[in-house]
DNA sequence: TATTGTTATACTCTATAACTATA
DNA sequence: TATAGTTATAGAGTATAACAATA
């Protein structure tokens, strides 16, 4: 068998499950822990979604043209954090499956104003329903006050992220 | 200009920055939320170790390295979340660049059990330093207690994730 | 000149499958 | 038979660079 050390890990907050590894000084960090439950997260909702093919990217993208009609292909890459050569490979995918269109901007033609389609939204409905039932899972361990109080953290921190770049 | 809907956002905890999108109903999502952040998080790590040329995994693997000497490749792969093949690359590495190294197991004759040197433990100082240095860059916005909270509201979570495989 | 979108391309990340050596 | 590790390989995911059209 394997001997471990004894390793001091001050920000554990709730007992380790048995046969889980000792996570030393990187139990430590907040982003080790937001990175495993993240992964988990969209794991789950991988391979609840497995069957349709859905590239990364294609729903969150979808979903931000439905509630930004006119959404140029430049706005959406920089609010997903993909460079914009992915994003024509996005959009592309969602015209070829009817889901949104693109359509030239009047007031400058070099931009394509793009929009959700009738079918668009009402994949995306499906979708979210399937994220809300693959978060559910997860999430009925947090009463709704901490669930508030995540979001609350969550953003702050994300906040906080954009001022350092700037 | 672009025109846009008015979208409700029930679960919008702090006030959006100014020229931000709509997020529409995604910003109900936590793991939404959650993506953003670490994504925000991971690149600010990546540049700064930019130089390093750090590979995905290579941290983290190191780190439970040196938490649990003696580790075998295959508790290294589920720990990390990674596949076997994957985890044989890491410690190709790590070997290669003198931060571990393969011992075979003297029980099991199939299992490597995995030793961080003493390069390895400066090395990962080091990283750590860094780390925490990029993250306090973020997290300096939370007090203590809400630091806390936030860990242990993310190991639940993560409980539950990983009871939902079973 | 600068910006939007596009294409080609290359590099990284990851999983699958087939193999070996041990158990 | 089953497990630990290895290799080869293929498919995503992503960024970079060069380009055309428009501002």
């Amino acid at each position: 068998m394997r001997e471990r050390k004894i390793v001091k890990n001050p920000s554990r907050a709730v007992a380790p499950r048995p046969g889980a590894l000792n996570l030393g000084r990187l139990g430590e960090f907040v982003g080790f822990r937001l990175r495993r439950v993240q992964n988990q997260l969209s794991k789950d909702f991988a391979s609840a979604t497995a069957d349709r093919g859905l590239r990364a990217g294609l729903f969150s993208s979808l979903s931000l043209i439905a509630a930004n009609p006119g959404l140029s292909q430049n706005e959406l890459s920089r609010e997903i954090g993909l460079d914009k050569s992915v994003t024509v490979a996005i959009v592309d995918e969602l015209e070829r499956s009817g889901w949104a269109v693109r359509e030239r901007s009047e007031t400058d033609r070099r931009r394509h104003a793009l929009h959700a389609t009738a079918a668009g939204e009402a994949y995306l409905e499906e979708l979210f329903g399937i994220l809300e039932q693959t978060e559910n899972a997860v999430l009925h361990q947090l009463s709704p006050a901490e669930l508030l109080l995540l979001s609350e953290l969550l953003d702050r921190m994300y906040a906080a992220a954009l001022h350092e770049d700037s």
